[in-house]
RNA sequence: GCUGGUGUGGCGCAGUGGUAGCGCAAUUGAUUCGUAAUCAAUAGGCCAGGGGUUCAAAUCCCCUCACCAGCUCCA
């Protein structure tokens, strides 16, 4: 007698083993139509797992996460089905789920057409139709490669190579194709209707730019035809919140020819960097942080105690003044660094939070550019923290908090990782040891759900990343904090102990916004280019219905400004409904009419995001405004 | 950097071998208007750059550059 225990405590008992399918049936012919996988004991299984003990299951279907990638796991295995139909030289490498759906990476002579492409997704879809059942055997690892070899398939015999002697290696197969893979699987093909090839891309094999490059082909599907098409469609509006495309039209900023990678800001996006920066000076004063500016250019000499003369120099430019080497800096640290070391420091001093806006440049591969996300000089709201061995936790709560609190401002979602030590890196395993296990202690401390990205860390520490979304799911990392036991070391910087003792302090390096053009960018398309009123670069627009009313239009925009806002008034002979759009289309929150109405009743007509909101007094509306902006509020 | 795609007035696009077009924006004039586009006229382009094929190239071929997607790398 085998237990199973379903959710809300619905326990089933079963006379002998049972398979995670005949759990589904068991509950209803109608989830174990919709059934993708199971979860057993925690574990995501297959839905052929056979269940021999006393277990927890529950079944997933589309809907969960476990489900959704059995369901486009499947696609995958059906898109290569599809090409060796059609392309039968095709070499297979891998096929996994993502986030939105799926891809597989190919091995053939010439990478796939647009043409091409649709040709697969009709076969997908007539592979679907055949209702093709999906089987799953193991084969020991000899047997496996042998099988593979005889399929001729050498990307699948270098996976099967890599795994342990012992390992019994599963497949699956659909018909006339088989494929090496770890399931989980769908029962059969029949399922799997609505499906979308997106694009083709070059991808290299096994993610090693030394490696052969492979084509890949991205694809998405979804159980329904309705539900992909909602999927498509929400991303034909995420395109329209493109930041590079914003940019351009709301004039924020310029990336141009001259200067690959160097962003211009323009007005109107200066407004939205300097009001960014004023906010930040703000809350840096209340956290304690002193601010200081360090040069743009600095000698070999400095740079090469700092380790990045030898770590960095691919991402550095450099230039010779008066034949001395130069760097000019990619990071602010080493400048920091220097500051902390004009003076003689008690630990009474500690912690010394040092602020600088820095601005950076680093060498970035051409490929790599994208808008202002990604950009070859930036500015950092960077901070160094000098501090004892005991502050270590305080301090990096104490940041956390602070970054938390700037993403919470604009309604941003994040996910935390840690990042530990690369390869290419300098210190001892000891110091090492010491900050990460600070890092991790902090979040620990404060329960922050972080994942761990092995050997990413910066080449003198490792690091918490933040990171925020942009509008089509891609994520980018923004604010990070960096536990550093090296620099001190190698710059020599102490601290005098209550004893009288030399110390050698502990240092931070961290960013909120990360890079200011990069958050931005991401602003931009969080907000859809509708920025908060107290971001906004024009905050009020006047708009006379006619010239008759310009002198009143001028005394309304002379007491809004009085009051502080950002204002515009269009004087242009046009009609009050072209006047209107044109505000509209440059995202202003409010706009106000004045007219004939206005000007014999004193008072003003107001439309904001919301739309119109008729006649009111200016003094009232100021309030508002002023209320708004005050407290930062997204409207 | 790699693979593929794209490059036509300020912006968005059409134009696949026969003298470069549309819409928006701009300028000028008229209109003086109540909540998402008033009318008319004018001006603006070595068709990314270079080389080639051809009687003739935006269009076909080669090279270079930039941008876009992805990979690699990263704030």
């Amino acid at each position: 007698m085998i237990k199973v225990s379903l959710k809300d405590g619905v326990v089933k008992e079963f006379e002998k083993e049972v398979s995670v399918y005949e759990i589904a049936q068991s509950i209803s012919e109608g989830l174990a139509r919709n059934a993708c996988a199971g979860i057993v004991d925690g574990e995501v299984q297959d839905l052929r797992f056979i269940v021999d003990k006393d277990s927890d299951v529950s079944i997933c279907t589309f809907d969960d996460e476990g489900g959704k990638k059995a369901f486009r796991h499947t696609a995958s295995h059906i898109m290569a089905q599809a090409i060796k139909r059609l392309f039968p030289e095709t070499k297979l490498a891998i096929g996994p789920s993502i986030a939105e759906g799926f891809y597989y990476d190919f091995d053939r002579p010439t990478p796939f057409t647009e043409e091409e492409l649709i040709k697969i997704q009709d076969e997908m879809k007539k592979i679907a139709k055949e209702n093709i059942s999906i089987e799953r055997f193991t084969l020991p690892r000899e047997k496996a490669i042998e099988l593979m070899k005889e399929k001729d398939e050498p990307y699948k015999v270098e996976l099967i190579e890599a795994l342990p002697e012992d390992a019994e290696i599963s497949f699956y197969s659909q018909g006339d194709f088989t494929d090496l893979c770890a399931g989980p699987h769908l029962l059969s093909t029949k399922a799997v209707k609505a499906v979308k090839l997106m694009s083709v891309a070059g991808a290299y094999w096994r993610g090693d730019e030394k490696n052969k490059m492979l084509s890949r082909i991205y694809g998405t599907a979804y159980p329904k035809a309705s539900d992909l098409e909602a999927y498509l469609t929400m991303l034909e509006e995420a395109k329209k919140r493109d930041h590079r495309k914003l940019g351009k039209e709301l004039k924020l900023f310029a990336l141009l020819d001259e200067g690959q990678g160097f962003p211009f800001f323009l007005p109107n996006g200066m407004v939205i960097k300097n009001t960014l920066i004023d906010y930040w000076r703000e809350i840096h004063k209340k956290a304690g942080y002193v601010e200081v500016q360090t040069p743009i250019i600095m000698n070999r000499e400095l740079w090469e105690r700092s380790g990045h003369w030898g770590h960095y120099q691919n991402n550095m430019y450099t230039t010779v003044i008066d034949d001395v080497d130069h760097a000019i800096k990619p990071m602010n640290c080493p400048g920091g660094i220097l500051v902390y070391k004009q003076d003689m420091h008690s630990y009474r001093d500690l912690p010394i939070r040092m602020g600088e806006l820095g601005i950076v440049h680093r060498h970035e591969k051409s490929g790599a550019l994208h808008g202002l996300m990604r950009v070859r000089s930036f500015t950092q709201d960077d901070a160094h923290i000098f501090m004892t061995e005991e502050q270590i936790r305080g301090e990096i709560k104490n940041v956390v908090e602070l970054i938390d609190s700037v993403y919470k401002l604009f309604g941003f979602k994040y996910h935390v990782e840690l990042s530990t030590r690369p390869e290419n890196s300098m210190g001892s395993d000891e110091a090492w040891e010491v900050a990460t296990e600070g890092l991790r202690g902090a979040l620990e401390d404060m329960n922050m759900k972080y994942v761990v990205n092995e050997g990413d860390g910066a080449f003198y520490g490792p690091k918490i990343d933040f990171h925020l979304e942009d509008s089509i799911g891609r994520t980018w990392q923004c604010g990070t904090i960096q536990l550093d036991m090296n620099l001190p070391e190698r710059f020599d910087l102490e601290y005098t102990d209550k004893d009288g003792s030399k110390k050698r302090p502990v240092m931070i390096h961290r960013v909120c916004f990360g890079s200011i053009e990069r958050f931005i960018g991401i602003l931009i398309e969080h907000f859809a280019g509708q920025f908060p009123t107290w971001l906004s670069p024009v905050q009020v627009k006047i708009l006379p219905i006619s010239e008759k009313f310009e002198d009143y239009a001028v005394k309304v925009n002379e007491e809004l400004s009085e009051a502080g806002f950002r204002t515009a008034v269009d004087f242009r002979a046009e009609k009050i409904g072209y006047k209107i759009r044109e505000a509209r289309n440059e995202r202003v929150p409010y706009i106000i009419v004045v007219g004939e109405k206005d000007l014999e009743a004193g008072k003003v007509s107001l439309r904001s995001r919301a739309g119109e909101e008729g006649q009111k007094d200016l003094s009232e509306v100021i309030e508002r405004i002023a209320k708004e902006i005050k407290e930062r509020a997204n409207s």
